[in-house]
DNA sequence: CGGGTAATTGACCCGGGTCAACAGCAGTGG
DNA sequence: CCACTGCTGTTGACCCGGGTCAATTACCCG
C-alpha cells in the first residue's frame, strides 16, 4: 500500500515509480514517534528538518502569553510540515501530537536532494504549499465569519474530505480523536459552546461522534448547512491526470 | 531608489546586481493599473500570471453565498501574490483593489526563468511563501482568540512594521487607506463595533487615525496591548546578513 | 449644491462566554 | 475487586462582548 504522502501528492501529479522509491527511502530513514499530547516541536525552536506524518494526528497550535490557544491547522496522516521550514530561524508556532504519532523527519540536506532531483516531486511540494496557505485562509474565514453551528460544520467536512483522499474513511465514518477541547481551541469557541452546538448536530441528524468516531450521513447536506465549498482543497487538478513518464 | 519588492525579498537574502536587474526586467515588462475597489482577479477564475504590487494597497478577501465577507490579509506595496499560483486550476479567493493599484504581472514562463537563474531569488520566494503562510496562522489566531480591543490594535502594529520594512513609513506615521469596514470584515466584527472600538484605542492614547492617515504615538504600547510577537513576520533573519556574492 | 461614501451615535438584543457542579469512564495501584 | 485520580463530556444559571437596526453627521468631489 502507498504511503499517505505520496497518495497526498499524487493528488496533484502522478510520480513515477523513480519518484516513489526515492521519497520512500526519505521516509524510511529517519522516523520518530511521540506519545499522545506531547509536543513535536514548540514555538521558539530552530526548526532542525521537514517532518511528515507517517501515522496519527497532530496540529499546529499558536499560544498567547496569558495561555489562550488557537489550533491553527490539523495534520493527518501524509501531510508535511512546511517544505523548507528549516530556511526559518524559529517556529512561530508549535507542533502538538493529538495521538500517539509517527513521523519522518526529512533532513535539510535530504530535501535538497528531493526537490533537485524530480522536477515533477517539486511541483507537487509548491502544490502542497499553495494548498496548505488556502486552508489557513477558509480557516481564518471560518472563524472570522461563520456562526459556531457553521463552523464545526465546515471543520467536520474538511477533515473528512481530507480523509478519504488518502484513504483513511470508510464508507460515510472516519476516526476523529480530536477533544472537544481541541475542537473549540480550533473554532475559537469554548469547550462548553463547543459541546451544545454538537449536540445540535447530532440532533439535527447531521452528525454522529462518539467515542473519538465520526459519521456523516450526508455529507452534502453538511456541507449545506456550513456553505462548504471544496475549492479550496485544490483537487480536482489538471496535475492529477498528468502522466508519469520522466 | 529600489522597489519594496527588492527590498522586501532582502528581508531575507541579499541580492546581487544581476538578481536586480533580472527582477527590475520582469517587473517593468507588463505593469498593469486598477481602479480603487475594482478586483484584480475572482474567486474561480483561472491564474493567468504571479502579480507583485507596486504602488497602492490591496486585499485578498473570501466572500460566503449570502455575502459575509471576511479579508484573510492585505497586500502592500512590494507584496507578491503567491508565487507559482498558476499552478492551481482556480482562485478560491479573489483580490482587490483598496486604493488604485499599480501592479506587475509575471507570466509562468518569466516567472520560470526567474527561479531557475537565481537560486537566492529561488530561497527568497520560498522564505516569502512561508512567511506569507505564518502571517495567515497569525490572523486565524488574532479573530479566533483575541478581543476586538486587541484586534484591531494588533492589526496596526502587523500593517505598521511591515510599511516600515518595505521604507513607507515616516516616523511613527504611515498612510492608512482601509475603510472601516475593510478593517470589520479583515477583523471579523462589524463596522459599528470597529468604530467604537477605535474611539476606544485613540482615548487610550493608543493611535491616531483621520484621513487616512494613522500615526502610532507608542508602538511598543500598542503591541503590549494586544500581545503582538513579530517573530511570525521572520525579519531578523540569518539571511538577511548573507554576503551578495553569487 | 447635490449625491455618495464613510464615520458616528443610540437603543436594544442575542450568540456565545463564564462559572461551577457533576457524570462517565479508563487507567492505576493497593 | 475496589478506591482513587484525571480527563472528557454534559448540564444549568447567569452574563457580557459585540451584533442589529436605523438615524445622523461629516466629508469629498464634481
Amino acid at each position: 500500500m502507498a504511503a499517505p504522502l505520496e497518495l497526498h501528492l499524487e493528488a496533484f501529479a502522478k510520480l513515477s515509480a523513480a519518484d516513489r522509491q526515492l521519497l520512500d527511502r526519505m521516509l524510511a530513514k529517519n522516523v520518530r514517534e511521540v506519545e499522545a499530547r506531547r509536543d513535536v516541536i514548540r514555538e521558539g525552536e530552530k526548526p532542525r528538518a521537514v517532518n511528515v506524518v507517517l501515522e496519527g494526528w497532530g496540529c499546529r497550535y499558536k499560544q498567547l502569553p496569558d495561555g489562550r490557544r488557537q489550533v491553527v491547522s490539523f495534520f493527518l496522516p501524509g501531510d508535511l510540515c512546511d517544505a523548507n521550514v528549516f530556511i526559518l530561524r524559529e517556529m512561530d508556532h508549535s507542533i502538538g501530537a493529538i495521538t500517539r504519532l509517527r513521523y519522518a523527519e526529512i533532513s535539510p540536506a535530504d530535501f535538497e536532494t528531493l526537490i533537485s532531483s524530480s522536477p515533477r516531486i517539486t511541483q507537487a511540494l509548491w502544490w502542497h504549499e499553495l494548498v496548505v496557505a488556502a486552508v489557513q485562509r477558509e480557516w481564518t474565514t471560518n472563524v472570522g465569519q461563520r456562526t459556531a453551528y457553521e463552523r464545526l460544520s465546515h471543520l467536520f467536512c474538511e477533515i473528512f474530505i481530507r480523509l478519504r483522499t488518502v484513504g483513511l474513511t470508510d464508507g460515510n465514518s472516519c476516526d476523529f480523536p480530536p477533544t472537544q477541547l481541541d475542537l473549540a481551541d480550533a473554532t475559537g469557541l469554548t469547550s462548553v459552546h463547543v459541546n451544545r452546538t454538537i449536540q445540535e448536530l447530532r440532533r439535527d441528524g447531521l452528525i454522529e461522534l462518539h467515542n473519538r468516531k465520526l459519521t456523516i450521513p450526508d455529507l452534502r447536506a453538511l456541507m449545506n448547512v456550513s456553505m462548504f465549498n471544496a475549492n479550496y482543497l485544490h483537487l480536482n487538478h489538471e496535475g492529477a491526470h498528468l502522466d508519469a513518464n520522466d
